[in-house]
DNA sequence: TAAGCGTGGAT
DNA sequence: TATCCAAGCTT
């Protein structure tokens, strides 16, 4: 529950499903992750996005060791404490994987509560705490009742009262819904996308995917280095062509990506070239 | 509080 | 093709 809730995080469930059934056979217990180099952790994370998430699960399992005795913790506060795992994370999984009483508030839970109840399209930017009463108050008092409720909602918002395209026909609670009622007005804000091309960002996640075929650390200039002089192995590293030449953008930027991601400790220097932290 | 952090499928 | 957006967390 807790490898598959932080995998969830911001990443659709169809993408986190292999990985985590690779992650769970290859470490079927905290202990057996806290065990292995956290970069271990980041190549198996594979392509989920966001990779510092696999440092912070692998944080979480040596945690779970020093702190908890191998277990992991079924109380709110004790699973808050873990690195990685927020409000929401500490909630799903204590309700989920614990049956625990937990006010469970996600971005499906808002939305469906903001349509019901506010007749907005869209919750507001950032979670309020009239949002987590409004939660509060409608959970069920007993906790498999809770648990329920709190999985319901869920996935009435994954599944039903969708973001895009939400299916009000097939909703079992289209006749109280305010947004419904109101006739669908449009959100009062246009969320304002990411940006990617060009971005640091995308520089990161080049990087990154370069460090994680790498057999070998990587020198500074093979990521500069026009791929037309390469060969289609980098020479004594392992790595396609196709990861470097997605690396062809402006040398500081390069250079502002590469410290960022020492900085994050997702990479570090080994022997003048950069590699996943040992 | 707001910004930064990956990725790829759907529209 | 460009935009949206998916079970958030950290600083």
């Amino acid at each position: 529950m807790l490898v598959s809730e932080i995998m969830l995080q911001q990443t659709p469930v169809v993408r986190v499903l292999p990985v985590w059934e690779e992650w769970l056979r290859r470490w079927p217990e905290p202990a057996a992750l806290a065990r292995e180099p956290a970069g271990e952790a980041v190549r198996a994370w594979g392509r989920l996005g966001y990779p510092r998430r696999a440092l912070r699960l692998h944080g979480a399992a040596v945690a779970i060791e020093r702190d908890h005795g191998g277990t992991v913790p079924s109380d709110y506060a004790e699973l808050l404490g873990l690195p990685g795992v927020g409000s929401y994370t500490a909630a799903a999984v204590a309700a989920f994987a614990f049956g625990r009483r937990e006010t469970v508030v996600d971005t499906n839970i808002r939305r469906v509560h903001a349509r019901l109840f506010s007749g907005a399209a869209l919750p507001a930017p950032a979670l309020t705490a009239a949002e987590m009463r409004l939660a509060a108050e409608l959970l069920p008092s007993d906790a498999a009742g809770s648990v329920r409720w709190n999985a319901s909602v869920m996935e009435l918002g994954a599944l039903v009262c969708t973001a895009r395209a939400p299916k009000c026909p097939a909703c079992p609670v289209r006749d109280r819904c305010a947004w419904l009622a109101a006739g669908e007005p449009p959100p009062a804000y246009t969320p304002k996308g990411q940006a990617w091309h060009g971005t640091d960002r995308q520089v990161r996640g080049g990087v990154m995917a370069v460090l994680r075929l790498a057999d070998a650390p990587v020198p500074a200039e093979m990521f500069q280095q026009a791929p037309a002089d390469l060969g289609f192995e980098a020479a004594g590293i392992g790595v396609p062509l196709a990861a470097l030449h997605r690396l062809n953008c402006a040398p500081e930027q390069l250079e502002r990506a590469l410290a960022g991601l020492l900085e994050d400790g997702l990479a570090e220097l080994h022997q003048g070239g950069y590699r996943l932290p040992a």
